[in-house]
RNA sequence: GGGGUUGUAGGGUAGCCUGGUCAUCCUUCGGCGUUCGGGACGCCGUAACCUGAGUUCGAAUCUCAGCAACCCCA
């Protein structure tokens, strides 16, 4: 389908992201001759690597100056289109998209007790309109609960209302306190997909929750992101809900990243928000509700994952551009033929719904070859007069294989290369994720493997030991595997009796 | 929550300790020409001392506050 297409224009266009800067940034230091193998730094040092490749591949732009909030640059804006469409398109199937205001009153957000205490100190609030103080304080949604559920009290008569399955893509605000990170501490949340259900039975509601679950997890099989399901402590909940399961990941760093939430919220705000339906016996019922979310994170994972020292790597699927061509001219003479060549497979691709771009421009080819690998193109097709001569062309995998193609046979192997990528980066990320989660056995153990990724321990279940687990080890407890593939047999960290629970223990973002 | 470091052209930096001509260098950006199979070169040009207050004859430099960024620890 032409939907594949990022643009609106003509199908004959580049796939161009504004580059007319072509706003590379030499990172290599301050000595002239001090020319490294890459503009970035090396990903061992994870932080720095991050900043610089958001920056250096036109991901966002940090300089925005209000803390805690940036601005997406059109080519990072482009991946962030792609990579929500893949989402989008697996909730429309039954959800909703909708849309509600930004503003939530007091008396609204007040009303739910957890809720408020959970997010208290991280509202912003409107307090003016012009220099009219306001009778009723408005707060700017961290989360649209408190929006949407007086309206769902509205919407929702009888149980043939039901369920009902709505979700929005939203910007929202917190007020936080600690270090902002981009794309994974914000207080602007740019990209917060939320999804809000109800529903007639408690159990309705459990198994939304899974297949919300299932969704997230087939959204970042996509994205060849690993992660694992985690139930998260009763004192790490959502505030209101009755359980959260968490999607967490691994960060090069060894830090843990929370990238997705559901949580089932029984009929804790139902009973608040008076959201009741009449059952099929003419009684008036609660009804049992659920909400589950991914922000912008999902990017600062997809990036950091796949990423390596010469940029971005990208997914098939999401690459803004997903095939650069690059000519290759000797002579004026050559000029002509090499670019019509270029153009025309260009147009191949193209039809065929590849998001392509033809670089002409006067930088050497080596320098171009660069630039598309830091902003992560899966593929790039080499023509220069000798292999038109020969009726092939040249085309180089992000991950430094390169073949050699006859014209004809180029679409084919475009896609057959792009499947194998796809395949390679998936297996290298679980690779590292899997190898960066260790049973252990006692405190000092777990502190050191928490210092690469995440302890796997037993616990007893009681929440003092729990408690103390984190104090001990010095890091945060995650949770309990949810559904997990292998058994646990052993015995709690802290007070030593046999146990068929375990618990993952990390430092989180 | 606690501690530390830092704000100089679009990016990266020198100068700051010891206040005083035209604020250094690299890169980017714009123009012209030669180039082009893994980061080309020459010539010309644009462009900066975070904000506010204070000290001083004089502040990028010293003091205070604010804003912003980064790092470490809980």
């Amino acid at each position: 389908m032409g939907g594949a297409l990022p643009l609106s224009g003509g199908g004959d266009r580049d796939a161009d992201y504004t580059y007319r800067h072509s706003t590379l940034y030499r990172l290599t230091g301050c000595t002239g001759d001090g020319m490294t193998e890459s503009k970035i730094p090396s990903k061992e040092n994870f932080s720095e690597w991050y900043h610089e490749l958001l920056k250096a591949a036109e991901i966002i732009d940090v300089r925005y100056p209000v803390k805690g909030m940036c601005v997406w640059h059109p080519f990072g804006f482009a991946l962030r289109r792609n990579v929500y469409d893949i989402i989008k398109e697996m909730l429309d199937v039954d959800h909703q998209e909708t849309q509600f205001p930004l503003l939530i009153p007091e008396t609204e957000f007040m009303k739910e007790a957890e809720h408020i205490k959970g997010f208290e100190d991280e509202v912003y609030w409107v307090t003016h309109g012009g220099t009219t103080p306001l009778d009723v304080k408005l707060a700017l949604r961290p989360t649209s609960e408190t929006a949407i559920y007086p309206m769902f009290k509205l919407w929702i008569r009888s149980h043939a209302d039901l369920p009902l399955k709505i979700y929005q893509i939203v910007n929202s605000f917190r007020y936080e306190t600690k270090h902002t990170r981009p794309l994974i501490r914000l207080r602007e949340i740019t990209s917060f997909k939320e999804a809000h259900t109800a529903h007639a039975t408690w159990e309705e509601a459990r198994d939304q929750v899974e297949a919300a679950l299932e969704i997230y997890a087939r959204f970042y099989e996509r994205l060849a992101v690993p992660f694992v399901f985690i139930r998260r402590p009763s004192w790490d909940k959502f505030p209101g809900a009755d359980y959260t399961i968490a999607l967490d990941t691994i960060m090069p760093d060894g830090r843990t990243l929370q990238i997705g939430t559901a949580h089932h919220l029984g009929t804790n705000f139902a009973a608040t928000y008076e959201i009741t339906y009449e059952n099929t016996e003419g009684e008036q019922e609660f009804v049992n509700q659920t909400c589950y979310g991914i922000s912008e994170r999902c990017i600062a994972a997809l990036v950091s994952v796949h990423g390596d020292n010469n940029g971005l790597v990208l997914p098939w699927s999401v690459a803004p551009v997903q095939v650069v061509i690059v000519p290759i001219i000797f002579k004026d003479k050559d000029r002509d033929e090499v670019i019509r060549v270029c153009g025309s497979l260009h147009e191949q691709l193209a039809d065929v719904g590849v998001r392509v771009k033809t670089d002409d421009g006067d930088e050497r080819p080596g320098s171009k070859f660069y630039k598309w690998e830091l902003h992560g193109v899966p593929i790039r097709i080499e023509v220069g007069p000798r292999d038109i001569k020969q009726g092939v062309a040249v085309l180089a995998r992000r991950d430094g294989k390169k073949v050699t193609v006859a014209k004809k046979e180029l679409k084919d192997a475009v896609f057959k290369e792009a499947e194998d990528l796809q395949a390679v980066m998936q297996a290298a990320a679980r690779e590292f994720m899997v190898s960066r989660i260790k049973d252990c056995t006692t405190v000092e153990e777990a502190r050191d493997q928490a210092e690469m990724g995440m302890a796997r321990v037993g616990w007893c279940g009681s929440e003092d030991c729990g408690h103390r687990l984190e104090d001990e080890i010095g890091v945060s407890m995650l949770g309990e595997p949810w559904k997990p593939e292998k058994t646990f047999e052993g015995r709690c960290l802290i007070c030593g009796a046999e146990t068929e629970k375990c618990v993952l223990m990390a430092r989180q973002y």
